[in-house]
DNA sequence: ATAATAATGCAAATGAGTTGCTTGTGTCAA
DNA sequence: TTGACACAAGCAACTCATTTGCATTATTAT
């Protein structure tokens, strides 16, 4: 994996550390979920940090162009971000209370295959995300 | 199928079939690809029609509401919508040209069982896109 | 410590989508 | 055919996520 979303790595890099930049990547290597701006700005909040929304959006773009942070679309009118080296998983998203969970299986990568090969369609990612119901709202 | 989108099954459901109404449906029904509200916006300039924003938001919220039409996520500042009647299907995003392209196969459905036996969580619909690069663009 | 460069904060702008309100138009019954 | 009523359309103003310009501040190599 290339792109390890630590201090120690961006230091390596040569980017600079500067605080905001140092509490993402750290929200964001704790995160078990996906995080929006906001969500990422309330996180800041809670640990003290007053980061204004505009840093916030800048370093996700930076972050999102140098590999670190992956987009994913859960919510069409937010973006949410994940880091990148997470092993490749989904998302089941229920559409009761919102909350997210993680599955690691993945068939996509032969249906990836086939397209190749068919349609002459080079697959670079894909976007899989279930929306449903949760155990516990099923009741 | 229950939900075909044409002027006479709207007609049977009791809606009022209206100037907006009628162009709308009719650019969904011929539509190959999901378009967004700028884009059916164009579309009816294009045929003579000035039908206003707000008109335009109302009519996909109202036939996404009665099912006629889907929305899908491929943009994430802008959502699209598809007629709801075609086969099921996913979409091959260009990220060079931005053409859009449609697979039918689709194999997904074991996974959503596995889902239901292993978290049970009950998946009502899924997302699934693949970006890359198409034939014409890697060259 | 200092210069060079990148990051920050603020205010204002953008653009998708929504809402309140008034006016216009299909539909249906008489 | 007409009138009443409900639903739809148009307009302006608003919301909210995200972006941009610009002046200021912080980081880093020298």
């Amino acid at each position: 994996m290339n792109y390890t979303l630590t201090i120690s790595e961006l230091k390596d890099k040569g980017y600079r550390l500067t605080k905001a930049r140092k509490e993402i990547v750290k929200i964001f290597s704790e995160s078990k979920k996906p995080l929006t701006a906001s969500e990422v700005k309330k996180k800041l909040i809670q640990s003290g940090q007053s980061v204004n929304k505009t840093t916030i959006y800048r370093e996700l773009k930076f972050l999102d162009e140098k590999k670190y942070l992956k987009k994913v679309y859960i919510d069409p009118s937010e973006v949410s971000y994940e880091s990148s080296d997470l092993k490749h998983h989904h998302h089941l998203v229920c559409e009761e209370c919102g909350k997210i969970f993680v599955i690691t299986d993945c068939l996509v990568n032969d249906l990836e295959k086939n397209i190749r090969k068919k349609k002459g369609f080079i697959v670079r990612r894909h976007n899989l995300e279930f929306y449903g119901i949760c155990k516990d709202c099923s009741n």
